[in-house]
DNA sequence: GTGTGTATAAAACGATCGTTTGAATGTCAA
DNA sequence: TTGACATTCAAACGATCGTTTTATACACAC
């Protein structure tokens, strides 16, 4: 079978290496030499173990982005359990919170909201995967939160639209973090997040037009 | 001097050509044999006219992504000027009237959009460049704008987040197409767009709590 | 020990990359 | 017509790309 160690820990520290490199400079930007040099494994490796380099990069969104984007979602099922009521405020709130406070580390919310935006502007074979899988099923979720709680009567479409506004908000206060950062003069740092968060969440509330508002 | 006719049309055409194929693809994705290729010149024209790749693609901006940003801004502020009042209501939409449905065509918008979030996420010497020179000064001009009709009293660093928010949302309905026809199963015919605007419009002038809400 | 299968290694493959070269072409001033 | 200049062209440069090949090292079943 395997080495008794470094069993298939060539093919992980690849993996983790490869999902770093390709969140930050994008597939073609990334040469397989890049790669293995920085994992510290020889050049054929990513072909022994991936095939090709195509290959390699789709398994980088099967085993760790969609298990990291499953994670958000728990993320934000916990904090929404935690909430003594399912308001529209509490999902809202633990949407935002969960993108941009959640139980991920900085880096790895960087890299998923970067890998993310590039199958959205560029969609490849990963993109088919992660929307029928992760997205879609997510955003069903959100919708019928949401038009269970809400207040006034809104359509499906109109709802959904609000929830992309939503997340239009969250995933551009992560991966346009430098145009950010300039144009406010604020670090990434806890204290900016926090107000990040309660900024996405009241924007969003107040946007959504629930409750205080008449039509 | 030049020739007769064919002038600089062989520089132009790079020019377009690259826009184009940089706005589909990213710098990198894209080669110089592609570029000239398609754009029907010799394979040295792209180091004749312009030096190397990198400076072409740098003129991209100076000579295409920097005008077309300024035509969209004449297109907010003329908007503008043909409403009645400058409320908080009109320079919203005017802001989203502009950058969704605006002057430009839908190509040069969607082109727009990728260009500027190609470097958002991966900034190059052309982000400094129009960092400076054409969001920062519109930025502060919305930003002015907003808070000289703004009925209740807001810092201006959370005004800032708050154009941020709206910003977030233009880009958003633009350069994630992909996914917003995916998940929505809609086109983005010109009914769509419509209602896109009303969309982000509503959901901006209800996020920016003007008027109607009490803090 | 022997054979089998797995993992790593160095070296080379052909293809493509950005860039350079040097000659050919055409235009305009003198 | 001649010389100077701007532009285009085919061809080739060295470097790097993804991938393949071949050989070696090691663990385990027999």
């Amino acid at each position: 079978m395997n080495h008794r160690n470094g069993e298939d820990l060539t093919k992980e520290r690849i993996l983790d290496t490869a999902e770093i490199l390709f969140a930050q400079k994008g597939y073609q930007a990334v040469s397989v030499r890049e790669i293995t040099s920085a994992a510290e494994c020889n050049l054929a490796a990513v072909n022994y173990h991936f095939g090709n380099k195509e290959n390699l990069y789709l398994e980088v969104f099967r085993s760790r982005w969609v298990p990291r984007a499953q994670c958000l979602q728990e993320g934000f099922r916990k904090y929404l359990a935690s909430q003594e009521s399912l308001s529209e405020s509490a999902v809202v709130r633990a949407l935002a919170k969960a993108f941009v406070d959640g139980p991920l580390s900085d880096d790895e919310r960087l890299r998923h909201s970067q890998l993310m935006t590039r199958e959205m502007t560029q969609p490849t074979k990963a993109f088919e995967h992660v929307a029928e899988q992760v997205i879609q099923p997510f955003f069903r979720e959100v919708l019928e939160r949401l038009s269970s709680v809400s207040s006034d009567k809104v359509g499906e479409e109109e709802m959904l639209l609000n929830i992309f506004s939503i997340f239009a908000m969250v995933l551009h206060f992560n991966f346009a973090r430098v145009a950010v950062s300039r144009l406010t003069g604020r670090k990434y740092d806890p204290s900016f997040r926090a107000q990040l968060v309660e900024q996405i969440t009241q924007f969003s509330l107040r946007g959504l037009g629930g409750g205080k508002m008449e039509e």
